[in-house]
DNA sequence: ATAACTCATTACCTACGCTAACGATGTGCC
DNA sequence: GGCACATCGTTAGCGTAGGTAATGAGTTAT
């Protein structure tokens, strides 16, 4: 009895704690996210900036896969496809066997953009970073790794 | 001059290897925020969360202060507020001195709204540190307050 | 009193989230 | 082959949100 009150007390300091933890974490990846969106530079929106990334990542795709990675419904899509095709930043081609699909292709210029925004971000970053002392940039090093690991869970 | 260059290529190294953390860290950061967003399960819109954030996170302001902490310009503003107002999670209230001014504070609704998506949010946060071994939980904790400074830089 | 400045709002445009509806195409069954 | 059903992307309409330009009310300085 004794012993199991043990073990409920250091399982709810234990809860506790990681809670403590969850809320900071969730507060500083929030706030450093938003501050890292602040380094950018190009007219698009956020919404069209993230399309032109999600075909990068997971290559060209159909319309209804794109709206899927995007978690929006069709229309929307449909939409915001339309205007990165007229800026020439992708390119909508026939399916090869089924004619009702559209498979969206990033463009070079697409392409350019991208890598041009992201090169931006890191070296905000890299410089934040450079001005760490060693012992913090180590700490950062080591931790990345396990933030990879919770953003994908 | 074999000094300088040793120098040189140390720098050079040491360079790369910040560009390097900074593409992985805001890669890792920008997921885990995205994912975090994805625990949301309010009807508001990222922007009415963002602006009820930002009151709360400051206390009450003028409509043109919380233009400038969101970023945006203050038709903008005015119209989201009007939102807000309407489902009774912000008050507009005048200023005590100057009768351009209109003051926002937020409403008991607005606050409970925020506790409880934050409350979500950590939730599914602190399940999945708890799924941590013991080693990487503490890198996280460790490292939590470095991510909360670079936030601020 | 007047001019200049500040504040929030209105009007209009573009972009984007949604639902409902639609036509074209593909699939499976008789 | 014909038909019913499913899938795909699009169009239409509504609401939200970003911008600029313009406006009227209020405040400050001369």
């Amino acid at each position: 009895m004794s012993y199991a009150n043990q073990m409920s007390a250091d399982t709810r300091q234990s809860t506790h704690a990681d809670a403590r933890l969850a809320e900071l974490v969730a507060a500083s990846v929030t706030r450093l996210a938003r501050r890292l969106r602040r380094e950018r530079r190009t007219d698009l929106t956020a919404t069209q900036l993230s399309v032109l990334g999600t075909i990068r990542q997971h290559g060209p795709m159909a319309m209804g896969t794109l709206a899927a990675y995007e978690r929006v419904r069709p229309p929307s899509i449909t939409r915001t496809v339309h205007y990165l095709a007229e800026l020439g930043l992708l390119r909508r081609e026939a399916h090869p066997s089924d004619r009702r699909q559209v498979v969206l292709h990033l463009s070079v210029d697409g392409e350019e953009l991208l890598a041009a925004e992201r090169q931006r971000r890191d070296a905000w970053l890299a410089q934040r970073l450079r001005e760490l002392d060693p012992a913090d940039k180590e700490l950062v090093r080591r931790a990345v790794g396990v933030l990879e690991r919770l953003a994908h869970a």
